[in-house]
RNA sequence: GCCGACAUAGCUCAGCUGGUAGAGCAACGCAUUCGUAAUGCGUAGGUCCGGCGUUCGACUCGCCGUGUCGGCACCA
């Protein structure tokens, strides 16, 4: 005689068992209209799910969040029943539900999906939905789960469910003559999935292994209501515009050309910011304590070798042969920072000894991971090494995180990402080097209450690390910042240092970077100022304009005061209405536009106009240094709000 | 690297089933000297990504490359 308690505390009784939707109908016909499933003692269900004892049950709706991925879940269902009545032959594999929809993989045999195709399945699963088949879960054991997808042809599954546990139960759920392996919830019936569209199909690894044949994967968004759907889609059309790449194009940042794929052609704007940004970084770092080396571009095999480098990343490394040597383009600084240490004898007194470099790396990357200039071959890293024993390792990394949030901070990002990488299958180094390693690195994040994921298994070959990363304008995450301990390669380097006890020992290496590369740092800045980059960054931060003719000289005497006073302007003195130039540096998100007529020639003043419009009204130039000093001092860190 | 799509003027893009290319903006010239998001008129501009093939004829069809884009895999 189960007693159910809702979330507002409310218990009903029963005096006999009962469905979830039996209990969302006793509460109103609204709600069993509504529900989705339940959460019955903290376990998803279906709203079939029966009941016959005392339980918590939470109702869910498409209000929820639960209740949306549940929609996802089935549409990605709806999606796998529709190709496979419309391509008989498709093997069915998988179909979760990601973020903001679903996607489904398919094995096709030798067809591959086109647009049209999508079109197609996506008018079939209307008219499936519109249906309103009942979705009803079957229990069943292994065996017959097995024998049943054998007998359909259905191999992935077979081997799906053959990597379940043996006597684990196996539900299946079906609606219409179609079934998928599942193990829910689902929604009550088709027809309560009523917004969806599928997005793009793409190629994807069975079991995300590139040796295991690539099968298709059709991806597809879905949401409670037709209004959220056309939500989603004006948002990632907004978000689009964003792109890096054709932000770049308008304000002539830099371009690509094939003749150099996966690197960068700096223009006069572009590198602009990207200085600004080195000369911010090489200030911070001076501050905090690193001394500024540079190393060789093209160093031997032989020091790759020993570094372990060549190794496990040999055929991602552009090499060269000269005079019968091998050279390889440097990939990564760490072994040359290594060499600086090594000159000399280090006593523990100089430790930690933080070595900087604005590296330039190379790595032959693999074509189809190229990304605009997020993923680049060529790149330069804000890259440091910091030589310490272990005890020191803690208040490094400690310290190392609160400078990088000074920085970020700087740049005006908050939604930092904090992952941290654990041991990989194929490594160097001893499991209880691992352990502490792992340790002091999850141990610094605890300490400053930061919230964090582990990725099992993604940590470099020779240390765990710590990832900073963030999100790009449609949501794919970038790593930036990393921290990461290293108790292998300096003992393989020779590294060494002379302990209080005058024996030799081998320092801790920390690898370490804020920005990570500046190619893709600047990426990410495009996207995430929209390209209105704050004034310190502004490649041009001010522009003279002129009414007429007349008062050229005097703007170009603005124009050098400005220049004198340390800002980036320029004067156009085309003959052009004031309205034209206006529009086209407004275009090129330029902070202030100067604008000159006779009055302010008159009065020894200019006429401000900033972004978005605002008039700042007449200023003389003493007072507009000052402004623009302090817009500059502030750095991004209230662009925020002058944005809006 | 793998799967798929795409590549036309400086940029954004048209170009139907094969008959040697077109617009807007930009550039250049002339006129206009103008007060806060587009002044008018004119001129010039293309190895239609590269190679090979089919064809009387290829921007258009086929094959091979290169690059880009979307995913997957990889990411020291």
């Amino acid at each position: 005689m189960p007693a159910i308690t809702l979330p507002d505390g409310n218990i009903r009784s029963f005096d006999h068992p009962v469905s979830v939707y039996d209990v969302a109908a006793n509460i109103g016909p609204g709600l069993a209209k509504a529900a989705l499933g339940g959460v019955v003692d903290g376990h998803p269900v279906d709203t079939s799910f029966v009941i016959d004892h005392d339980a918590a049950l939470a109702i869910i709706t498409e209000q929820d969040d639960a209740g949306l991925e549940i929609i996802r879940h089935s549409t990605a269902h709806l999606l796998a029943m529709a190709t496979q009545d419309l391509f008989p032959g498709v093997q069915v594999t998988i179909g979760p539900v990601i973020e903001d929809g679903f996607y489904y993989d398919f094995a096709a045999g030798g067809h591959t999906f086109t647009p049209q195709d999508l079109e197609k399945i996506e008018q079939r699963m209307e008219e499936i939905a519109e249906s309103d088949l009942p979705v009803e879960r079957v229990v069943m054991t292994r065996d017959m789960a097995i024998a049943r997808f054998r007998n359909l042809g259905e191999g992935y599954k077979v081997q799906i469910i053959e990597a379940l546990r043996e006597g684990e139960e196996i539900s299946l759920y079906t609606q219409g003559d179609w079934a998928d392996l599942c193990r829910g919830p689902h929604v009550p019936s088709t027809g309560k999935l009523k917004a969806f569209k599928l997005t793009k199909v793409a190629g994807a690894y069975w079991r995300g292994d590139s040796n295991n044949e690539m099968l298709q994967r059709i991806y597809g968004t879905a949401w409670a209501s037709k209004k959220q759907l056309k939500q989603y889609l004006t948002r990632i059309e907004e978000a689009e515009k964003r792109d890096h790449r054709k932000i770049a194009k308008k304000l002539d940042l830099f371009h690509v050309q094939e003749e150099a794929p996966g690197m960068v052609f700096w223009h006069p704007a572009g590198w602009t910011i990207y200085q600004t940004i080195e000369q911010y970084m090489r200030k911070a770092q001076q501050a905090n304590g690193y001394l500024e080396i540079r190393t060789p571009q093209l160093v031997d095999i032989s020091l790759w070798q020993r570094s372990g480098h060549a190794d496990k990343f040999g055929d991602d490394m552009f090499m060269l042969k000269s005079e019968d040597r091998d050279f390889a383009v440097k990939p990564m600084n760490c072994p040359c920072h290594i060499q600086v240490f090594n000159q000399g004898l280090k006593s523990y007194r100089d430790l930690p000894l933080r070595l900087a470099e604005f590296g330039s790396c190379h790595r032959n990357e693999p074509s189809g991971s190229l990304h605009g200039i997020m993923r680049v071959r060529g790149f330069v890293q804000d890259d440091a090494h910091i030589f310490c024993t272990e005890a020191q390792i803690q208040p490094e990394v400690s310290t190392f995180i609160d400078f990088l949030h000074a920085v970020y901070q700087d740049f005006g990002f908050s939604e930092v990402i904090y992952r941290l990488s654990t041991r990989p299958q194929k490594r160097v180094g001893s499991d209880a080097e691992w352990d502490r390693a792992e340790k002091a690195l999850a141990d610094a994040l605890d300490a400053k209450q930061l919230e964090w994921k582990e990725l099992p298994g993604e940590g470099a070959f020779y240390g765990p690390k710590i990832e900073f990363s963030l999100k790009d304008c449609i949501g794919r995450v970038w790593q930036l910042g990393t921290i990461q301990v290293d108790f292998s390669m300096p003992g393989r380097l020779d590294a060494q240092y002379v302990a209080e006890d005058g024996s030799r020992q081998v320092p801790v290496m920390l690898h370490r970077a804020v920005l990570g590369s500046f190619e893709r740092f600047i990426g990410i800045l495009i996207e995430h100022y929209e390209g209105v980059f704050p004034t310190w960054l502004a490649p041009t931060q001010a522009v003279v304009l002129n009414i007429t003719d007349k008062q050229s000289e005097y703007a170009r005497f603005v124009e050098d005061s400005m220049k004198n006073a340390g800002f980036r302007v320029v004067s156009d003195l085309r003959n052009e209405k004031i309205g034209f130039k206006i529009r086209e540096h407004t275009i090129q998100k330029v902070p202030y536009l100067l604008v000159v007529g006779d009055k302010e020639v008159e009065s020894q003043t200019v006429a401000v106009r900033a972004r978005r419009g605002e008039d700042l009204g007449s200023m003389d130039l003493n007072a507009l240094i000052a402004r623009l000093t302090d817009d500059v001092a502030c750095r991004g860190r209230i662009v925020l709000e002058n944005q809006y």
